[in-house]
DNA sequence: CCGAAAATTGACGTTTACGTAAACTGCGAT
DNA sequence: ATCGCAGTTTACGTAAACGTCAATTTTCGG
């Protein structure tokens, strides 16, 4: 099992065109410890495990979190068995980092429930205007 | 209607201890075409209208918005009844941003059952480690 | 009226997250 | 061999979003 063909390689220029971002960027997230690809010479070269922490970093960057804090958030995911008192550390910054991202889903459904309201309003002021361009919704 | 009494007057110091924001923040948020409290000489007075702008703004920073992403947003609030075109358009604007709150929605259910998935890993692992200090859960 | 506290403008500094340019290296095709 | 392209390192540049003085001015309680 874990092996569903991990060992396909991909050059920094692969990984800029599959995630439109461009080289700079990715070695920026290299020297700021987010990615550590193998090298081949001198050469970086990506594997399938790069690639899912990219994608994280990206689904990151969506959310408005910081380098700092997606480094932390992908500390999480690696995180490996450990003791006891690292365990529980962790378990309370996963218990921040989703206390964080609750507020900011209610963030989203109030913005959207405003936009809705918004929206509502503004097709209403175009049926006032122009009622016989509308057809009937 | 629409009044509550939307005269209340606060200064500056007020908003930044209410909001926990600097003054210099709420002066920057001004420069930034933002906020345009009313002047009592060369002093700001800020009044509910004002301070309802500052919540969205800060909304809008936690949901990882640029300055000039929620001056947009700003301007979908306060639309005036408009002509048609300009309604037209701010539909389009609102339908952009809609999308936009929905793909980070779904990352952010995501990345919560992320760290659901984490977080029952790590149990797991204490339950394994210190067994008889876990009490039934 | 008066002194401390708070507000104002102006200007320079700082951090973050890359962009951009230069100079070099290695490689596959011609 | 060499042309060209992709990759590498080094380094300086930059836009955004404030922080941090400094020098004044305004406000407000006693």
């Amino acid at each position: 099992m874990t092996g569903g063909d991990g060992n396909r390689e991909f050059s920094i220029g692969d990984m800029a065109r599959e995630f439109a971002v461009t080289t700079r960027t990715i070695r920026y997230y290299e020297d700021e410890g987010l990615l550590s690809p193998q090298r081949r010479g001198r050469t970086r070269v990506y594997r399938p495990r790069e690639r899912v922490r990219l994608r994280l970093i990206l689904r990151g960057k969506r959310l408005g979190f910081s380098i700092a804090e997606i480094r932390e958030i992908l500390g999480m995911y690696q995180s490996e068995p450990g003791e006891e008192g690292q365990l529980r550390h962790l378990i309370g910054k996963i218990a921040g980092r989703r206390a964080a991202l609750e507020r900011q889903r209610a963030d989203i459904d109030q913005t959207m429930a405003d936009m809705a309201a918004i929206e509502a309003r503004c097709e209403r002021a175009l049926a006032a205007i122009a009622p016989r361009k509308r057809r009937a919704s």
